[in-house]
DNA sequence: AGTAACACCC
């Protein structure tokens, strides 16, 4: 009677259970196994190679009674993958025998490393090439930027599949020589899914949207890389709509698919559709992964709704997503941006294995706060733990000094800015130091700074003397800032708007008429102010004015009536020189009498439970008037009310404000 | 045992 084979049957199982992600279930089918070849060994050692668990690999490797050469380069696939490159080339050194196989492996791990002129040595010294050998060599010079060393052996390949032309077109596409991958493209004999989509995300990352467009509308089947690319690639070019169209047309979704959605309404400032589709996706029972739960995280963070940044955590927990550097330093932004320091230190504390991206949270989120003394002592703690810090380590430490008015220390940083080799100095720093000595009142130091400074000073450098000028009245110097700001940024309404008010303090109507005519005519845009507050998970939102939109409009009515009283009471008078020579748009609106930051307010003193703060958010800078009303509000009502603007955070408490007056 | 497309992130 013939039996069975039944080893060749079990392999099938361990294999499966190690797709399966079981690995124990694997293993107890190897013990079981009657009898044992080096087949059942070496599916044993690819399945813990598959999973990474390269201890358990070697051990088995080390317990096997005969290996071949199948086994060493499961091995050798392992060394490589874990990235202990040499290691890998150790073992491959000693390896008895080798095919084209291990040593095809031992290539991908060289350009794996970058090392593609070590690749092509040994490539060179290969007694036998196959199509798979020269289709990694071809993708390994593409990654290098070096397509014309691809091609040639591209050119000298005896025989193409479709991955080896695919790979080319890429490399082309990668290295935008969009009308070469086009070419290929044309000319090659079968394309699949694979060369459609990376022509296609050629385009898409270059820009081309139409051409992308036309490729996709060409594409029969359209899986879910291409429809991706589609949407991130609408989603770049501001053509929301048009995202949305391919998303919903869209059977089949992945994580990345739901996350580049939330992510193109939050770049494309529509953050309440972001939130929306965030919940629909947790809906969908999408399980979201590290880099969408990120840029959720970050939707959160901007908007700084604590409700919803709360609820992501929890998901987060829950699917034990807590220990990834990258979501834990967005946590923490979201908790720093929402006001929540001491929760947003409790991560940070706990968090271990902290990487420059997770020191820097931590830095510019006190920094932000006001509280430069922490900031440093973080700063000072990250360089002791040997934590090499990187530019925006130091745009955090000099912003912290810059909004705490501590000029020396600041100086003391970027002198050691300059002295170490590692980070160079860029504009964002030179803006820091700008924006330090100009809130200090040393504003020809400031302008000194920028026209010694080796770097071209852009727009932010610029816009951080003006604003320095503002709070000290520098009107000549403000003169050359905004001069400068109109070239580089003829848009921005910005620039106008600080000078206009420079002009109205000192009482220079001609000047701010001018100003304004200048405005009109060139008709730039002003971005509309809005502020927000989230009650009860839902956030809402309020623009200068327009009150009667919101469906309790009535009650905030009241509500900001009963503050003018009360304000009025504390002999608080509106500064009107303040407001009437403000142009910004929401100025227009004074009629209307109320800016978005107190209807908020208003808002959440209706809404906000008795005894907890009251959180605000702003768009824009908050206004001078509103900044004292607020203040005086918050003391009347015995209420803590946090604010925060385009730039930092107001927590307005027993009649102070956390900036003192330092904005 | 080894090859091509996306990739959102401090």
């Amino acid at each position: 009677m013939r039996c069975l084979s039944v080893p060749s049957s079990l392999e099938l199982f361990i294999s499966a259970y190690f797709l399966n992600n079981q690995p124990h279930v694997a293993r107890f089918l190897f013990e079981q196994m009657p009898q044992r070849n080096t087949t059942s060994y070496n599916t044993l050692i690819s399945g813990y190679v598959k999973l990474g668990c390269l201890s358990d690999a070697q051990t088995i490797f080390d317990t096997m009674p005969e290996s071949n050469v199948v086994s060493w380069t499961s091995l050798l696939r392992g060394y490589i993958q874990a990235g202990a490159i040499n290691e890998a080339e150790a073992l491959f050194r000693r390896m008895p025998e080798k095919n084209v196989i291990s040593c095809t492996v031992m290539l991908g791990g060289l350009i794996q490393e970058g090392r593609i002129d070590d690749a092509r040595r040994l490539f060179d010294t290969m007694p036998e090439r196959d199509v798979v050998t020269r289709t990694i060599m071809v993708s390994g010079y593409c990654q290098m930027c070096r397509t014309a060393e691809a091609r040639e052996i591209f050119d000298d390949m005896p025989r193409r599949n479709v991955i080896a032309w695919t790979a080319m077109i890429s490399g082309y596409a990668h290295n935008l020589q969009l009308d070469q991958a086009r070419k290929l493209f044309e000319v090659m004999p079968e394309k699949n899914e694979v060369t459609w989509t990376a022509m296609l995300t050629g385009y898409t990352q270059a820009g081309r949207i139409e051409e992308a467009n036309d490729l996709f509308k060409r594409m029969k089947m359209k899986p879910v890389i291409a429809c991706n690319a589609m949407i991130i690639g609408f989603g770049q070019c501001g053509m929301v709509t048009e995202a949305r169209d391919v998303f919903n047309q869209m059977l089949e979704k992945d994580d990345g698919t739901w996350s580049s959605m939330v992510k193109i309404y939050e770049q494309n400032s529509s953050p309440l559709e972001a939130l929306d589709l965030f919940r629909s996706m947790q809906m969908a029972n999408c399980r979201p992964s590290v880099p969408s739960i990120v840029s959720v995280l970050i939707v959160c963070a901007n908007l700084a709704i604590l409700g919803h940044g709360r609820q992501v955590h929890a998901v987060m927990v829950r699917s034990h997503f807590d220990s990834d550097v990258f979501v834990v330093s967005a946590l923490i932004t979201v908790y720093v941006k929402c006001g929540e320091l001491a929760m947003a230190r409790m991560i940070f504390d706990m968090s271990d294995g902290k990487d420059v991206g997770l020191w820097n949270s931590m830095i510019t989120g006190y920094a932000q706060h006001g509280l430069g003394e922490e900031a440093l002592k973080i700063f000072n703690d990250m360089c002791s733990a040997g934590v090499i810090p990187d530019e925006i380590t130091y745009i955090g430490a000099l912003s912290a000094c810059s909004y705490s008015g501590m000029v020396e220390r600041g100086k003391a940083i970027f002198k050691s800015l300059n002295s170490n080799s590692i980070v160079r100095p860029t504009a964002e720093h030179y803006a820091c130091m700008v924006d330090m000595l100009g809130r200090a009142g040393q504003i020809e130091k400031a302008l000194e700074i920028i026209r010694k400074m080796p770097v071209e000073a852009d727009a932010v450098v610029w816009g951080a003397l003006l604003g320095a000028c503002r709070i000290h009245k520098k009107v000549e110097i403000a003169e050359i800032a905004a001069k400068k700001l109109l070239q580089l940024e003829a848009w921005n309404s910005g620039p106008y708007i600080l000078l206009s008010n420079i002009y109205a303090a000192m009482g220079r109507w001609e000047d701010v008429a001018k100003l304004r005519k200048v405005l009109s005519l060139r008709s730039v845009s002003k971005s509309p102010g809005c502020s927000w507050i989230e009650v009860d998970k839902t956030v809402h939102m309020f623009t200068g004015g327009d009150i009667m939109v919101h469906p309790e409009h009535e009650i905030i009515a009241c509500m900001l009536e009963r503050l003018d009283g009360l304000l009025k009471e504390m002999g608080y008078t509106p500064d009107l020189s303040y407001v009437l020579h403000d142009v910004d748009e929401e100025q227009k609106m004074l009629n209307l009498r109320y800016h978005s930051e107190r209807q908020a307010v208003a808002f959440g003193l209706l809404k906000v439970r008795e005894g907890m703060p009251i959180r605000v958010m702003k768009n824009l800078r908050i206004c001078g008037d509103c900044h004292t009303a607020i203040n005086l509000i918050a003391k009347a009502m015995a209420r803590e009310i946090i604010l925060r603007d385009a730039n930092r955070f107001h927590h307005f408490k027993d009649g102070n404000c956390s900036c003192r007056e330092y904005w």
